[in-house]
DNA sequence: GTTTGTATTAAACGATCGTTTGAATGTCAA
DNA sequence: TTGACATTCAAACGATCGTTTAATACAAAC
C-alpha cells in the first residue's frame, strides 16, 4: 500500500521535490539531490514514483493542486464572512487569500515558480494547471463579480481585467525580491498590507472603468 | 580578434544559445545541442566564451540588454511623436513599446522568459537584468509621469502603479497561450490591439485613483 | 615560401546523469 | 516459525554531461 499519510519516505520525496523543482527547474535538480534531500535511497523515486518525470507530474497533482484548492478554500470563507460583499471585497479577497492566506512565503514561492516554470516551458503538467486551477478560477471569479456590473458588459474586457487583477497578484508574490530591490523597501507584514490595498485600489478602479463599455462599443 | 560583426560563429552560438536557454533553461540545455543548433563544433563554446555560463552571461550582455534597450528607443520615438503626451500617451507607449514595436513574437517570448527565470532562480546575470534595465526604467518612468500629478504625490503608491503597470504587460506577452487557451480566442494582431488598449484604460483608472492620496495617507 | 596567430575540428577525458538490479531488510498474517 | 509482501539498500549499468587536448585549416604579414 502506497497510503500517502503514512508513506513517510514518498511524502518526503513530493516535499523535497517540490522545493527543488520549484527552485532549480526540473532539469537541474537530480535524482541523487532529492533523495538525498529527502534522507531516503537512491532508488527510491524509482520504487515510488517509476521516474522522475512522474514525480514532477505527482509533484503537482499532490501538491500544487491541493495547496491551490487552498487558497480557494480561503477565498470563499473570506467572503463568507461579509455581508452582501461588493466588488472590491472580491479582490481583497483574492489577493489576501494568495498573498497572505494559506500559504507561507516558502510555500507562495514554490507555488508561483511552479506555475510560471510550466507556462514559460510547458510539459504535460501545464494542462493540471490550466484546467483544474486557471480556468475554473477564472469562470469562478468573472461570475461573482459580474452581478455587480452592468447587463450588457463586454465579458471580453471583464474577462481582461481578471487576468489584470491575477497578472498583479502573481507578480507581487513572485518578484518580491526585485521590488524589494527597486523600492529599497523590505517585504515586511506593513509593506505587504500596503500593497494589497494597493492592489484592491488600483484594481477597483480599473474594473469600474470598464462599467460603462458594453458589447457593441468592442466590435 | 573576436568582433562580433564578422565573427560568425560567436555570433550564432550567442543567437541559438538565447533561443534554447529561454525555452528549456540553463541546465536543461547542453552544449551539444547549442552547438549543433549554431552549425558549428562542440569545442566552439568553450573557445569563445570560456564555458557555458560565460556563454548564458553574455547572452544576457550582448543580446538581451540591447533588445531592453531597443524596447526603450521606441518607447521614446513613440512619446517624441506625440505633442505634450499625457499619462495615458506614456501608459500606450510602454505596452505598445513592449507588446508591439521592436520586437517579434519569438523575440519577446525569449526575453520575458529570460528575464522570469533570473528572477525565479537568480544567477549572476540578475544584476544586469535589475541594474542595467529594470531600475534605470522604474526611475525614468515615474519621473515621466510624476510632473502630471500633485506634487504632494505618495512616491510609495507610483512606484506601486509602475510595477502593476508592468506586471500587466509583461503577463499579457508571457502568458498569451494561457489566455488564448482561457478565452478561447487567438492572438491575432486584432485581439493584442484590444489587450494594449485594455491595459491603458486599466492602468489609467488605477493611476487617477493614486492622485488624491498624498504622502501623510500612507503612515 | 615561411611564419604567425586565429579558428575549427575530431577525439577523448573524468564526472554525473537517470535507471536497473538483486540482495537485504522490516512487517504482519497464518 | 514460516511465508508473503512491501520497502530499503548498495552497487552497478549505459548514456550523456561540460571540458580539454592536440592536430589541422586558413588567413594575413613578412
Amino acid at each position: 500500500m502506497t497510503n500517502p499519510s503514512t508513506d513517510n519516505t514518498r511524502d518526503r520525496l513530493l516535499i523535497q521535490a517540490e522545493q527543488l523543482f520549484a527552485q532549480k527547474g526540473f532539469a537541474a535538480v537530480s535524482v541523487r539531490e532529492i533523495t538525498a534531500a529527502a534522507d531516503s535511497n537512491l532508488a527510491a523515486i524509482n520504487y515510488h514514483f517509476g521516474n522522475k518525470m512522474n514525480l514532477y507530474l505527482s509533484v503537482f497533482k499532490e501538491r500544487w493542486v491541493p495547496r491551490a484548492d487552498g487558497v480557494r478554500k480561503f477565498f470563499r470563507k473570506y467572503l463568507s464572512e461579509k455581508n452582501d460583499p461588493d466588488t472590491a471585497d472580491m479582490v481583497r479577497a483574492i489577493a489576501t487569500a494568495f498573498l497572505v492566506g494559506s500559504m507561507t512565503d516558502n510555500e507562495r514561492q514554490c507555488h508561483i515558480n511552479l506555475m510560471l516554470r510550466e507556462l514559460a516551458h510547458p510539459t504535460e503538467a501545464v494542462n493540471i494547471v490550466v484546467e483544474e486551477v486557471i480556468r475554473p478560477m477564472h469562470i469562478a471569479v468573472r461570475e461573482l463579480i459580474r452581478p455587480s456590473l452592468p447587463e450588457n458588459i463586454c465579458l471580453e474586457q471583464l474577462t481582461l481585467s481578471i487576468f489584470s487583477i491575477i497578472s498583479m497578484i502573481v507578480y507581487f508574490g513572485f518578484a518580491q525580491p526585485v521590488v524589494s530591490r527597486v523600492m529599497n523597501q523590505e517585504f515586511d507584514p506593513q509593506f505587504k498590507s500596503r500593497v494589497i490595498d494597493h492592489i484592491v485600489s488600483f484594481a477597483m478602479n480599473g474594473i469600474n472603468g470598464i462599467k460603462n463599455r458594453t458589447e457593441e462599443e468592442t466590435v
